[in-house]
Formats: structure tokens, C-alpha cells, sequence
DNA sequence: ACCTGAACACCGTTCAAGT
DNA sequence: ACCTGAACACCGTTCAAGT
């Protein structure tokens, strides 16, 4: 793996680029046209180089997309004051990464990666997961709860900025919207009876409501 | 749009491949070879073609996808006995849908797509709904818990199948892992403490556990 | 109405060679 | 050690023409 913060041993020749400024312009390119503008050549170009001197940087595109989440993690994601009781802890942690997420649409691409383990996030991960234990979950049962947290959390990025790009694509009504048009009453009254006012209802931001009504269920048998 | 279902008016040519030829071929790659390798031209190839003729029938390669989800869900999602008692019906069926999405990896490019939508699943989305509402929830909140457990249940697919996907590219330890590796426990004590356990802790399939949580933490105030 | 051929405007990545 | 040029093996989609 290039590493080029390491000290310089053999003597060849001098890097023109490096892994910083890498990343750096595939950041600028990402916050001002999106993700899908940032490719290995447009990235090149722009950084007055040829694709392959990328490559000797970063190791291919997945890994420069998870140096980007990192990058972004480490800058924007600073450790708020967190409420001492432990349930509003959790609560408040898992609504800061959110917070953070939701800012930055292109992360879908890369946060489905792994869990979110950018360095930056994981303090957040650490109070989630002591918060569980200080309510009574065992050590176990935290790490479980703290996924089921995350589970929530990432399904509602992915499914929220993905529908948002899909309404910019176009205006023609969308897939659900034609569902929703032609609904048997008689075979679904609720959705009938909800239809008209699903797509108000779901633009909502109920993030925190969800959020609370998880924690609580799985503080419950405490 | 194309509709080989409709009454031939006007005389033309007549039509070589259908509709629903282009989404059983294009189903027929999916499951043998995954989702990745399904392209316009290698569907056009398999199905004795070119590329340009899929597109008298599909409007492009998304709106293929979403009917090759629609597809799936008709095929596979069937209407199961579900319990009298409102709060175990809502998990039964949010169970059922997850386990139908959970036996189709591939589902994950469709599945940000809209909600889900397809006709087939609107069935369960009502049961949901309408378990909520039985247990004392408005129609409102009631569509605001099937979007929390939708979240849920689109996260843990989206999350588990893309890990999966990433374990079996390669045998390098994951960057996950490497930053395990490095914890500093004086800092992170609880993560420090789990760390050796993490991984088989979230290969495990808790789904239902954090469904159940969920379910009742959205039912606490009635 | 439906299909074809050729082209447009791209991708990520590898290989072999240069400095 | 780092970078370049050229190539490989592809993409989705459009345009203009054919039947």
C-alpha cells in the first residue's frame, strides 16, 4: 500500500501527486457536480495527471470512495456535549451521525461499505453502545442494539436520498404514485383511506420519532 | 410507453420480442450470474438481438429493474396465514417481506428505488398499516411506523448483503477490521472490550429482535 | 410499429515502457 | 518510485435508416 506519510528510504523518483491531494480534489469535484461526476479520468484531468498515477496512490476506486467518507467523517463530525442520562445519549449520538449523513447525499454509494467505521464515527459508536450497557443490556445485547440503530439510521438515508434524486430525475409521475393511482379500496382500505396524503406523510422528517420508539423497545425488558 | 398488452390497432411490423420475453431473460441473467452482469447488450445477445430493440419495450435500464423486482415479488411473495393479534401480524409481515428481499441479494440496487412498491407487496404494507391503527395509532402515525420499519428492514438487507458482497471479493482483512486492530482502550474502552466479538455479533441474523423492538416502542404510548 | 447498424461519449483497470 | 501512453474490454443511449 503507498504510504506517503511514511519516511522516504529509497531514493526514486519524486512524487508529483500525492494520497492527499487525491483525495482532496476528489472532494472538490463530489461537493460541486456529485458523486457520479467523480471517475478516475475526470479526476485525472483535473488534477493534471493520467489515470494510472492515481493508481499508485489509491488502490482503486472503492478505496478512494472510502478515503472520501473518512475525509468527510473527520471534518464535519465533531464530538457534541451528549446529554449525561444514558438513553438521551444514545439518542443524541445516533442523531448527530445521522445528521451528518443526511448532509451529504453522495455517502449512499459508499455507506452500504461496512458499517460506518470511518475513525471519527466510531467515538459515536462507543457511546451508543455504553449507553446500552449503562441501561442494564449486556455487552452482546449492545452491539446488537447499536446495529439494529444502525440498520434504521442507514435505511433511512439510502431510502431518502435515493427518492429525492429520483423526483430532480424527471416530473412524470412516479412508480408509486401510478400504484397508488389505481388502489382497490374494497382489497386495501388503509392504504385507500391514506392514499392521498402518503406523499406528504412520507416527505415528513420522522427520523427522531423512529429513533426514540427503537431505543425504547429495545430498553424495554430493562 | 410500450404496451405489447394492448389491442393491436395499427399494422406494422410485427413484434419479434415482448415485454415480458425482455424481463424473463433479463431475470434468467440476474439469478445465474448476479445483477452486475446484467447490461443492455448482453440481455440484447442473450435474447437474439440488439441493444436498441429492449428499448421499444423498456423505457431504460431502471425502469427494467423495477420491473424485474415487481417480477420477483409476483413470483414469490405469497399472502401467508397471518396471526389474528394486530402487534404479531405487523411482525409477520414485516418478517415476510424481509425474508423474500433477504433471498434475493441483488434486490439492493432496486430496493432505494421508490418505496416498495410493487403491487404484490402492498398487501403487506396494508397489513402493517393496519395492525398499527388497530393497536391505537392515527392513520398518520400509522403510515409514519410502516416508514420506521421499512427503514429498519431496508437498512439491515442493504448493510448485510453489501458486507456479504465485500467478504467474498477478497481475503484481505476488511477496513473494518484494520480499524479494530488499532483501538486505542482507553479511549474506546466498550468498543475495545467487544472488539474480538464483533464480527460473529453482527453476522448474526437479529432482524426479528430489533423488528420486535421496534414494533414495540411505536406501540409504547397506546 | 418494430428492428438494425453505426456511432457517441464515456467507463475502470492493466501492461509495458519511460525517467 | 513514480508517472505516461496506449490499449483492453467494456458501458447506456441516441440517431438515422430500413422493413
Amino acid at each position: 500500500m503507498p504510504q506517503s506519510s511514511a519516511p522516504r528510504k529509497t531514493l526514486g523518483r519524486p512524487p508529483r501527486i500525492s494520497r492527499e491531494e487525491v483525495v482532496t480534489t476528489a472532494r472538490r469535484i463530489v461537493d460541486a457536480e456529485g458523486v457520479d461526476r467523480l471517475t478516475m479520468r475526470r479526476l485525472a484531468t483535473e488534477i493534471g495527471s493520467t489515470p494510472m498515477a492515481l493508481y499508485h496512490h489509491v488502490r482503486n476506486k472503492e478505496e478512494l470512495l472510502v478515503l472520501l467518507l473518512d475525509d468527510y467523517a473527520t471534518r464535519t463530525l465533531h464530538r457534541p456535549e451528549l446529554p449525561a442520562q444514558p438513553r438521551e445519549r444514545i439518542v443524541a449520538a445516533a442523531a448527530t451521525i445521522h445528521e451528518a449523513l443526511a448532509a451529504c447525499p453522495w455517502i449512499v454509494e459508499v455507506l452500504t461499505a461496512d458499517d460506518l467505521m470511518a475513525p471519527s464515527a466510531l467515538w459515536f459508536v462507543e457511546q451508543i453502545v455504553d449507553g446500552l450497557v449503562e441501561c442494564g443490556l449486556s455487552p452482546e445485547r449492545a452491539v446488537h442494539g447499536y446495529r439494529a440503530i444502525w440498520y434504521y439510521t442507514a435505511g433511512e438515508i439510502v431510502v431518502r436520498v435515493t427518492a429525492a434524486q429520483r423526483r430532480t430525475d424527471d416530473d412524470r409521475p412516479t412508480y408509486r404514485e401510478r400504484v397508488f393511482a389505481d388502489l382497490d379500496p374494497s382489497e386495501l382500505p388503509r392504504l385507500a383511506q391514506v392514499a392521498d396524503q402518503w406523499s406528504p406523510l412520507t416527505a415528513e422528517d420522522t427520523y427522531l420519532d423512529g429513533l426514540r420508539a427503537l431505543v425504547d423497545g429495545l430498553l424495554a425488558p430493562c
